[in-house]
DNA sequence: CTGAAAGCGCTTACAG
DNA sequence: CTGAAAGCGCTTACAG
């Protein structure tokens, strides 16, 4: 038997008083005087009949969903971004709005999520083109676009990775792209910070991308050309040099070393296992939901600074 | 400038008819009478001013949200689920449903999805504890819980697994578990499966569970006592005790041979790589659509039974 | 301090 | 064949 949802009518009634007094109760607006009694009367009420307010009739009422959506990159969603969401979603749940997550480019798709759920803000992970910010900002919602200078300028896990090598006296090095579609800015970031890093010392620095299906020549090419130490994009990259070198006959890291970021399981897994970068993204979940919360408000960006981003080298086998 | 949106009045002014022959012109309302002509100039008008339904005042005249919520899993969402979620999601949007997937038990959370979007469907991927169910059901969703019975019957990965390694000679095989929290439910129907190929076979069987801080002792173990071939629970795992393998000094495949399960990137990249078993989970998103919509519309669930699940073994160096 | 009433943008019986 | 009107469940000026 699927008996009616008690509306704030019912609650109304039950206590004793209207509906305003029970929207103002239970939304502790501001600026209203409640006796006491009547407050505890209603909340008592409310929890008694398990009310919970409708929320699309709010969203009719006050033009504003509480949905935040946030369009994920096209690549898997790993670790340090799955981290960020989670906290992100915390944050904005604790301020009573509620995370949504998508891809943005489902082909096929007749109605985007932006028009079929109306959030009040949409926030892309990675920059989306001007055409779809259009489309989007056309839907109404607020469109809070990422900042990519932000972004690349801590990334810090490249030096790190870079520093790493050359501490341990390699002096011709190369970085290893990844082919995963998508993941291509974040790529040229750390490729570029690497390159810095090399350039400041000196060093030889070669770069190129890695797949299972050239990882063994390119692997190869790399160290007749001298070439005695790699810093990957990622794990996975990183996993990839391994299996190359070590199919083409090289010791790791003797003949060639070779160093991860992220951190993820799968450095453990390996023989040799994988040095890697540990990346602490924790706090910028937070301050995302911060300049969200001031898009959905209408109020002006915070200006405060992103926290700072720590990070840590993880030594194993591989370097 | 934020100019205001233009609603079904703007729409019904601007073409000359009523907000009511807008509505029935949009929805293409079964049973309604309209003109050729005053259904082309609706369809102009809407597309001229750019109008975009408001979904929240829909749902709160229709009572129905068109919102699905799918509740994931606590473990990392991996390749197969991920393609099974982007079918169904597919498959809803072209009947006008959006599915928004959400994490169930993230502590903290003042508001649960189910109550914050009001969702007319919750499907949960892995079975809810009955408390759970309830408050969900409570919200008024109504709640499609997933059917393992079926699903364990067309896990039929393991015996892929478990006949390969049969094929190749072994007598005495092991299977590793995961230990990643949530996938129980899972490991256990495929660790059964397994079982059950080498009672038939009258093979010597044992399992146990295998993480990056037991797999190199268990491993050891393994060997010591006669085990030739491990059914691994995934890719992950399979890495995890290849890993252990070489470290142990162990030739892979001729003192172990390892398979896994799903045929994901790490299969490639590992040295030796991994001989694993790739499912074909395509129509099962439409299945689940088509149930969840039969759900949404309060009509019985369609009796007919799930796509057949295809699946096929792909050898590499591990095996 | 509290309540009557208008309004958000739709859908849908119902009257014509 | 089309439109006037009620109603979905909230919020929020405003009157008292």
């Amino acid at each position: 038997m699927v008996t009616r949802r008690p509306t704030s009518t019912d609650v109304a009634r039950a206590a004793g008083v209207s509906r305003a007094t029970v929207s103002y109760v239970l939304n502790e607006t501001p600026g209203q005087t409640i006796s006491a009694s009547v407050r505890q009367r209603v909340l008592e009420e409310a929890a008694r009949v398990g009310y919970v307010r409708n929320p699309q009739a709010r969203a009719l009422a006050t033009g504003q969903s509480h949905i935040i959506l946030a369009l994920l990159p096209e690549w898997p969603v790993e670790y340090l971004l799955r981290e960020l969401l989670d906290e992100m979603s915390l944050a904005l749940d604790e301020a009573g709005y509620s995370l949504v997550t998508a891809k943005p480019y489902a082909s096929g798709r007749t109605a985007p999520l932006w028009e079929s759920l109306r959030p009040d803000v949409v926030v892309p992970i990675e920059p989306i083109d001007d055409r779809r910010a259009e489309t989007i900002r056309r839907s109404g919602a607020q469109l809070l676009m990422p900042d990519n200078a932000q972004r690349a300028a801590f990334d810090i896990g490249p030096e790190l990775q870079t520093t790493h090598l050359l501490d341990l006296g390699h002096t011709a090095i190369a970085y290893a792209s990844t082919t995963v579609r998508g993941m291509d800015a974040m790529d040229a970031d750390r490729m570029r910070r690497s390159q810095e890093v090399a350039a400041l010392a000196s060093i030889s620095f070669t770069t190129a991308p890695v797949d299972h299906t050239t990882a063994q020549e390119q692997v190869n090419a790399w160290t007749r050309s001298g070439v005695s130490g790699v810093v990957a994009f990622n794990d996975d990259t990183a996993a990839q040099v391994l299996g190359a070198a070590l199919r083409n006959g090289l010791r790791v890291p003797d003949d060639l070393a070779v160093i991860g970021h992220d951190d993820s399981p799968i450095a453990t897994m390996t023989f040799p296992s994988l040095s890697s970068v540990r990346v602490d993204v924790s706090g910028r979940g937070r301050y995302f939901a911060e300049r969200v919360l001031a898009a959905a408000r209408n109020e002006p960006l915070p200006k405060e600074a992103p926290p700072g981003v720590r990070a840590h080298l993880v030594r194993r086998e591989s370097t």
